[in-house]
DNA sequence: CTCCTGGTAGAAAGCGCTTGCTGCAACGCT
DNA sequence: AGCGTTGCAGCAAGCGCTTTCTACCAGGAG
């Protein structure tokens, strides 16, 4: 039914080895004998069969990439950039490389099983994004497998993710800390003493980054912190929303919010604004990422810009072999600072 | 170096053929023999080699899903939505899949190189999601390869897509003439007569959907249609602000702008806003699709919303055979009007 | 005119798994 | 007791491709 690489060969009037060499390039073809091998496979439709060639050659053309949460333009946005990179059909590198994502919506469980498809699959490199869960056991688990994929020869790059020791895994990771120390820097700059802080889940590296360049921040301004004034919750609008009024409700004289990220953040606006609570004027609010919408929030929100896509084109060739892994495997990458209309003066 | 089969079954003294039973549990293996099996696999660390089994077994457990762009969180949730149902590692199904998602950027000609990569997997299923091109040779071409790939097997679900007549493909089509329409109708019963209307790129079926019910609603209310009325752009925020701009400049009086998404018609308000001009007492604005951040902007978007998680589990559900496709396989999803701060009555 | 070399093509041995078929106990029936 | 069942396990033949090794053909050198 299907054809297969012997049918174009008898067609092509050449044994299946020929076919096989004219269509992976690597071995010296007379030209003659390779354009008759084109045309047969043209004139029978024929589509490689990719299990078998990669049972045979040991490797595959898959590269994974897994992101926490496929809905969230965060992880879309270097995904995106991470895939134009990898190729892909319409890539820049002539392989076609199959790019998929794999989204393990923020579960220690399924990113481990993830990994083993992957493993499975025996994929040519995975790129790991995003924050990671920090539990003990999970953590080795994944360091496990990332260990192993390596020793299969798969390339591992971590983007946007902390470094993962003994593992060969390459890492290009965010300076959150940095970022949300220069972000409560600047509204403790502003005149703010009493800010709230919208955290995300507390598992994850991410957040507990964030939270640290926060207190950091207040640490050097010599504010003494209010357990009161912090709050866990998702990485979402709704998060964000419900927060707020709570941390309202511990402490009305609030003048600033600082939020996980901009979804958090839109959240914290929306929860304000219903709260009769005018920005900045009342309340200053801030956010962390820089994603496409936050500009158009009214007002535009003050944040800090992640280099989301270049960071992920960097991953994607360095998980192509296309580029030098940084010196020791590990890069930290910065933000910077986006001053916009959501951050101002406190009032009285 | 790798574990295979043959070191799992002479670790567990059985035979390949019964491993390979135990792992895949579709033929009676006695439980103590299983547990023993188990056991090796355990101990072995053993992964099973995916191409050798796709191989074999003439079938993977790939599953693609097809998306213009996984940087819009229009494609994000819907694929996130899929990819719940597929299964993927956590699915509520018991058979593991990968469920990849593809990012053809919108080019029709990596639509189609992804096609052929999947049929090279020989996947289990392909789900593609939102507008088509309509240029005629690529469409032939996109339906050809559908019914190759449904020939060989590979369940084929179109989602938010129209239907591709002759592929046995299942579509679950969003009615986007009809949310057009009615999103219309509101604006003309305020009042209005000089609707702008930014639509998307020409040679997709969205866009063309939309415009018809845009054009639709006009012409019920006998409404002349005014050709500088409708400015074409790209489906992003940028573009509504440009378009935005330009419909101003074509017409001063208009007072509402239509706009082919929500991205878009948040461009659109901040070019109205940077215009000196209020919304809705100005001008009144509307989107489409409701994504997340619709509700947040200010004021809130006028919208229709498509429920893009609903239609995405259904049709993940179909390509996993787990529900039946609809009657004539095609259903028509309709959207649903949300009326919000954006559209007001028209000054004067 | 033979020998060697460089350039191509073919033969064939797997890659690791699935599965149809066979084999063989143990069992229950008449 | 004899024989058909039933339940499990093994054998072995591939699945379609890659790749090593061998074979061959020219042509230039000796």
């Amino acid at each position: 039914m299907t054809v297969t690489l012997a049918d174009v060969a008898a067609r092509a009037q050449v044994s299946p080895a020929t076919v096989s060499r004219v269509l992976n390039g690597n071995y010296p073809v007379a030209a003659s004998t390779r354009e008759r091998v084109l045309r047969a496979v043209d004139e029978l439709d024929y589509v490689l069969n990719g299990p078998a060639s990669a049972l045979a050659a040991a490797t595959s053309d898959l590269v994974g990439i897994l992101v926490n949460d496929i809905a969230d333009p965060f992880f879309g946005i270097m995904a995106s950039a991470i895939q134009a990179e990898i190729g892909g059909p319409g890539g820049r590198a002539g392989g076609e490389r199959l790019a998929v994502v794999c989204n393990t919506g923020g579960s220690p469980e399924r990113e481990l099983t993830y990994l083993t498809l992957l493993q499975r699959q025996r994929a040519a490199a995975v790129v790991l994004t995003g924050g990671a869960v920090e539990e003990a056991p999970h953590a080795a688990a994944v360091a496990g497998k990332l260990r192993k994929l390596a020793d299969a020869g798969t390339r591992v790059v971590l983007c946007g993710r902390p470094p993962a020791p003994d593992t060969r895994a390459v890492a290009l990771t965010f300076d959150n800390r940095g970022g949300a120390r220069a972000l409560t820097d600047h509204l403790i700059g502003l005149g703010h003493r009493r800010l709230g802080y919208i955290a995300g889940p507390g598992e994850r590296t991410t957040t507990r980054h964030r939270l640290e360049g926060h207190r950091a921040a207040l640490a050097a301004a010599g504010i003494e912190e209010d357990p009161r004034h912090t709050v866990h919750g998702r990485y979402d609008r709704r998060s964000g929303y419900e927060a707020t009024l709570e941390l309202l409700r511990r402490d009305p004289s609030l003048t600033a919010i600082v939020a996980a990220n901009d979804s958090v953040a839109l959240g914290a606006c929306a929860a304000l604004r219903e709260s009769g609570l005018r920005i900045p004027e009342d309340v200053s609010v801030a956010g962390f990422d820089d994603l496409p919408f936050s500009i158009d929030a009214v007002p535009s929100l003050t944040t800090v810009r992640l280099p989301l896509s270049e960071a992920g084109a960097r991953a994607g060739r360095v998980a192509m072999g296309r580029e030098e892994p940084p010196p020791g495997g590990i890069a930290s990458v910065r933000g910077e600072l986006m001053v916009r209309g959501s951050s101002g003066v406190p009032r009285e």
